[in-house]
Formats: structure tokens, C-alpha cells, sequence
DNA sequence: ACCGTAGCACTAACCGTTAGCGTTTAAAAA
DNA sequence: TTTTTAAACGCTAACGGTTAGTGCTACGGT
């Protein structure tokens, strides 16, 4: 029961990264829905059942590929710069991300979960994952004991930030424009945390303190 | 091919709702996952097919029963009394409905949702389409030809109050504190009626590059 | 009265997913 | 070293949601 290092793991690696490799192969060739379980199987000469031993679902052989999108967002929070404010940084990173997953590279990949309403759904659901890691973070940046539902808000605001500047025309412009309506709602509600004094419950009008670019 | 109107709807209608019945009888009496597509067709006494022609899917056996869901919202906005203020009648709107979800008489079924992945994923595409469905709503409002990046955000800041304010421990307090964040936002984009450039000149490409549907 | 069609039923299957059980083999313990 | 353990993998078979394919029945428009 200690560490299992050695040829074993690099052994359990290679399959799962051969099913992931031949399952996106398979997929963007013929498409996600006409390429079953069973084909993916065969292809990558494993059994069905040591497929889904690798990973919970059809689905998850698409997005568990990089699963760092979370850790990305967490530590874009945790380990910014010392008394660089929250949105900015949050806002580059989202900029990143947007960037990554709209490159050409990505695009094919993108394309067939935009066409796959099973992709689409599953998407949607780490996004609210997501988001609720997020709003952790984001608490316990503010010394928070307990994520309240200002944390919550402001991390789903993100979270759709990235969601909708992915499908939008320009998607560069798009995170700037919604993150500039985040930082107004961000405002009104918690830019305490100890550096700065909290916005009267009079309208802010159109000040924004935190800066944009 | 006018209209239908006779015995045939009714009959049809009468089925329908009788599977409805059935199937919400029987979850909430064995639990969701434990009831299967056969066990209601039989206890409704149709046939599988027959279910499926009223059901697009077995979620949808707990969600279409009340589908004015996205009708209340958009009719919130195009609705209102004259010249009130967009956000205080969606803001009352979701209060509504959020009050409707939590009362006591819908708390199992609520219940029942927040139990199984199935019907939480489900919810959260019909979600997802209400917010589109909003957007263009509020899009039309201001006299947009399309609906924008900010129209986009916005409805979909408006969904996640209903859905963050669904699970907080005090729903109404949530959704005004929810509020208050979505009409910071709403201001630093719209300012008042006018339909003003949300989006800087040189970039309101109406083209779509990935998206279907 | 007659015909088109909508509603419904039945069978049989497809597909994702899981359970049960056995085999290999690398790693830990002796 | 030898023995023991358990993880990884495989096979068969099945379950549950979903969908053709086909045909029957009865309602409704003409």
C-alpha cells in the first residue's frame, strides 16, 4: 500500500493514454455519436469494461484530457502576486483559457462538442464543478469561514464568462466586456477583505475603481 | 389540417397527463433511479413507445410538467408595465419562482432532483436554454436586431440567481443580494433605454464561426 | 360514407454502462 | 529468494434508456 511507483504505472498510463489517443481519433474521423464504446474498444485492443476503468464515461474520454481548468482557476486566485487585486487576475486567466480553447488547434475538438448535445450537457456540468471550486478559493482568499452566496455569484459570473466569450463572435472582446459588468457587481457586494473601504449602499454610478487593461 | 380540437386532443391530452401522474407517483414513491422506463409505461398502461412519443426522455417526465418556466421570464420582460425598469420586474419574477420551487408542497420533488445526477444535469441544460431564450427577450427590449454579448450575460447572470438562490439557506434574501450584483452589472454595460454601443465599433460581427444550432 | 393520418402497440434491437468472475503480473512482505 | 497481495485487464452477460420498423385502430375532415 505504499507508493506503487515503477513500470506498473507507467503501464496504466500508456492504455489510458492509448484510449484517450484512439478514442479523439476515432471521434473527429467519424464523429462523436457515430463511434461507439465498443469501437473504441476494439481499436485501442482493450476490453470495454477496462475502458470505463480509465474513465467514468463516454464523455470523459473528451474532457479528461486536461483537467487542469480547475487547478488553472483556483491557483489564479491563491497564488497571484501579493496585493494584486482578484479580477484582474481572474480575468487574465479566463482571457488565457478562452485563448487556449479557441486556438485552431482546438478548434475541431470544440466543433464536435458544439455539435454533441450529450458534450454539451457534460460540459456544462464541470462548469458548475467548476464553479463551486471557485467560489471556494475565493472565500478562503477573503478569509471567509464559509463560501457565502457572494462567492458563489461572483464565481459563476466567471465561470459563464468563459462559457459565453467561447461562443461569442470575438472572444477576446467578449471577456473584457463581461468582465468589466463582473467587476461592477464585484464591487457592490465585498471589496473589503481588509485593503480598501466598503461601497455605501448608494448607487456606485459608473466609478470603477479596479482597473481594466 | 386546421384544428385539431375534438376528442382526439383530449384523449391524447388524457394520456399524457396519466403518464405524468404515473411516473411522478412512482419516483417519489421508490426513488427516481429506482423506477424504470417499464415499470411506468406498465403501471400508465401504454406501451414504452407510446411514453416516448409524449416524453422526449425520461427526465422529462419530471421537468415537462410545468414548462412556463421560460415563458414567465420572457413575458416578465416584453410584459412589464410601461417604462418600468427591466431589472426590478425580472428581480420580482425570480423572486416568484424561486418562492413557487422552495414552498412546501414542492419540496419533494425538489428533493428528488437534487438527489440524482440525471436530473440535476437535465435541469441545468434546461437552464441553459432559458437563458438564451431570455437573452433574446431582453435583446428585443432595446430594440437590438441581435441579441449581444451583454443581452447574453445578463440573462445569464438572471438564471444563476434562480438556480444559486434555489439551494442558499434564505432564498429571498439570496436573490436580492443576487440582485443587487446583476444591476451593477447591468448599468456599467446599458445605461438606461438607450440602445448605446455595448460593443466597440469595428468588431459587431454578426457572422458565427463554431455554434450550430 | 370514405379516406388520410394521428395515436398507439408490439417486437427487436442498439448503445452506454455495470456486475460477476477469472487471469495475469508487478510489487510488497516473508 | 519465495510467497503473498492486489491492481490491471479480460470475458460474458446483463440492465436500463432509447429508437427503428411495422401495423392496427379510430377519429376527423371532406
Amino acid at each position: 500500500m505504499t507508493v506503487p511507483s515503477g513500470r506498473r504505472e507507467r503501464k496504466k498510463a500508456a492504455t489510458r493514454q492509448k484510449i484517450a489517443d484512439t478514442a479523439l481519433r476515432l471521434f473527429l474521423e467519424r464523429g462523436y455519436d457515430a463511434v461507439g464504446i465498443r469501437d473504441v474498444a476494439a481499436e485501442a485492443d482493450v476490453a470495454v469494461t477496462t475502458l470505463f476503468s480509465h474513465f467514468a464515461s463516454k464523455e470523459a474520454l473528451v474532457f479528461e484530457q486536461d483537467g487542469d481548468f480547475e487547478q488553472r482557476l483556483t491557483q489564479a486566485v491563491a497564488c497571484r502576486a501579493p496585493h494584486e487585486p482578484l479580477m484582474p487576475a481572474l480575468r487574465r486567466e479566463i482571457q488565457a483559457l478562452v485563448r487556449h480553447c479557441t486556438a485552431d488547434s482546438s478548434a475541431p475538438i470544440w466543433r464536435m462538442v458544439d455539435e454533441s448535445p450529450a458534450l454539451r450537457e457534460y460540459e456544462e456540468s464541470m462548469r458548475l464543478r467548476h464553479a463551486e471550486s471557485l467560489a471556494r478559493a475565493i472565500a478562503a482568499d477573503l478569509d471567509l469561514s464559509e463560501t457565502t452566496t457572494a462567492c458563489r455569484t461572483i464565481a459563476r459570473f466567471v465561470i459563464d464568462a468563459y462559457s459565453l466569450a467561447r461562443e461569442a463572435a470575438d472572444p477576446e472582446t467578449a471577456v473584457d466586456e463581461i468582465f468589466h459588468m463582473i467587476e461592477a457587481a464585484w464591487e457592490v457586494t465585498c471589496p473589503s477583505g481588509g485593503a480598501r473601504g466598503t461601497v455605501p449602499p448608494g448607487k456606485a454610478g459608473a466609478g470603477r475603481a479596479v482597473t481594466s487593461r
